[in-house]
DNA sequence: GCGCTGATTGGCAACGTTGTCAATTTGTCC
DNA sequence: GGACAAATTGACAACGTTGCCAATCAGCGC
């Protein structure tokens, strides 16, 4: 009776093989799908292995291959819906692989600055997923590569270096969307950015300058909000820009949780969206469906993205050479909440 | 040359033991902190450990200890913030703890039933955390339980089992939530129900309607709208629901991903919120505080919830006992979107 | 100094799998 | 039927760690 609470034990490879009369080495080239097994033999063994219910042990088989088949995706991301698309383009281009993923979400990329690889080693990782923003760091960057650990990174694929990456072209992005605006006979836009520690940051600000002077628009710095890519923020710098003497007719935020909070803004302020100020965002994430009017955005491929820098990860362990930079497409998405500018 | 590509061999408990002029077994003891090793000693290996960047390899670990320290969360849940709520209170209680989380998002509950056990046997869970609605199918359950593989489910505490749980009080949630409407004065109060595949759907309509026979308020078939938890599914049903002859002056939706599509449909139709009808949601997730005005809802402690899951499995993987269910408080919160029920 | 106890250390056999290499079987062609 | 190549199978030593148990050392009471 003793016996009942206690699992009984896993089936070994040596089970299997007694029970099907081979060896284990030859249950081993079943379960690794070898060639030189005879069909007869094969069955027999997997006839065995499902009687025993048997399944490889993946910790002796990392052993004695030195591989941990763990990859690991560090994010620092406040977006919900973003993380989610990074996981599910991971998983999904993981699935039926031998890799597992491992998630790393991270306070604060400066915080991980100069320990990264240390956690990698004692997870026993063979690869790292950057996710935005801990690949834009410098030093993170420098620091994996010294330890030769491989590594792909999401960025903005504008800025560029030696190590594989995978991305969009903000600047060209956020340009198109400005040209958007200013199509609509918007001049007075505002620009809310995200977190200073993200490389985007940077890049989706470069093309709303390039898209206003393109225009012949001067660039206004009073209408150049700071946010950190979070809702709050944008509820925040909305309400700033709303309050101010000078009022935008359009504002772009760098995303679409901060623009959903210049909406609700914009609400208080008893402004008709996108009668009296139109709103545009920045990702196409769920949030952009859900305000209303539903939000003018660009479409960010998260998920391919996340699939993508796995995929190149992959090759990058099993020594496969790779391409440096993949560039995905990204799309201007015309919803409800921009439209002509007012009058005046 | 032709070594420079390759990593150099990660050094292994040999070496730090060479390097200290001790015993492999005294680093073993050094690394799992065991007693009975001399301070001196233990600085010495931790000094030449720390020379040789050496980490413990888990795979030779698991091996010996029989183990593989692998915990896995199932879900199968259409919203990312609830999502991530879930992972960060699982990781959370991870934390420096010696288990890893992995995540096996599924694509429907009802698909999973029966192969559960075998994704768990595969991977070489240690045990598993089921999210809903995948701990709501008794077959799972059963399975599970006759496979003598330890899991904790999230769940309504309500729809009570033998098994460990986790979860709020669903039918108290949803009765306070409609007693709040009735206080307002609303009598034609729809409700707009979850997956049917959800325990916590059933769960939820009880409490509204155990409100409603509480008030004497007639229950009205025309009134129960069903949903899927989505946001899409929320937007349909208030089409419906306002495009009906029986408009009611409240939405009461099951979850705030429905109310916020409620609220689109409402603002389709130029009905004012809460004016016109109000619109009460449950979870408070992001969504909630991102829609305008804010979704009165029910606070649900997603993450203490997955992080309380993740304990008692960790206590029943110990073979510690650990008390049966864990019902967690729930909040109602009171925001912009409920108001008076209008003249009439 | 002796004997005893407990603290500290080390030796060695697992753990379950795969890689290497040798052994055996089968098939093909004269 | 014999020779040769190819297909198929098996034996055995790793892999890096911990558990078990024996060995050694230090401290204490006499």
């Amino acid at each position: 009776m003793e016996a009942a609470g206690r699992q009984r034990a896993r089936a070994t490879i040596t089970d299997v093989a007694k029970r099907s009369g081979t060896s284990i080495k030859t249950v081993s080239r079943v379960f690794n799908d070898e060639p030189f097994v005879r069909d007869g033999t094969r069955e027999r063994v997997l006839k065995a292995a499902a009687e025993l219910d048997y399944h490889p042990n993946m910790a002796a088989r990392s052993l004695v291959r030195g591989r941990s088949f763990l990859i690991g995706l560090f994010y620092e991301n406040p977006s919900p819906n973003y993380v989610v698309d990074l996981q599910t383009g991971a998983l999904d281009r993981l699935h039926d692989e031998r890799f597992r993923l491992l998630l790393f979400p991270c306070e604060s990329a400066r915080a991980m600055s100069g320990k990264l690889l240390q956690v990698a080693r004692t997870s026993g990782l063979e690869g790292i997923v950057l996710a935005p923003p801990l690949g834009d760091d410098p030093r993170t960057v420098a620091e994996l590569r010294e330890g030769r650990m491989p590594f792909t990174r999401i960025a903005p694929t504008t800025a560029l270096d030696a190590s594989p990456m995978v991305g969009i072209d903000d600047v060209a992005a956020a340009q198109a969307m400005t040209q958007h605006l200013l199509s609509l006979g918007h001049r007075r836009i505002a620009f809310v950015q995200g977190d200073p520690g993200h490389a985007s940051t940077g890049q989706r600000l470069c093309g709303f300058r390039a898209a206003l002077a393109e225009a012949g628009v001067a660039f206004e710095p009073a209408l150049l909000e700071q946010g950190m890519y979070t809702f709050e923020s944008g509820l925040a710098a909305g309400r700033r820009l709303f309050a101010g003497r000078m009022r935008p007719s359009a504002v772009f935020a760098a995303n679409d949780d901060m623009a959903a909070g210049v909406c609700v803004a914009a609400k208080e302020h008893g402004l008709d969206i996108p009668g009296a100020v139109s709103v545009a965002g920045f990702d196409d994430s769920l949030i952009s469906r859900v305000t209303w009017p539903q939000l003018t955005t660009i479409h960010q491929p998260t998920y391919d993205m996340a699939h993508a820098a796995t995929d190149a990860l992959i090759a990058l362990i099993d020594g496969q050479a790779h391409e440096r930079a993949i560039d995905l497409p990204h799309r201007l998405l015309v919803r409800g909440s921009t439209g002509l500018a007012p009058q005046g």
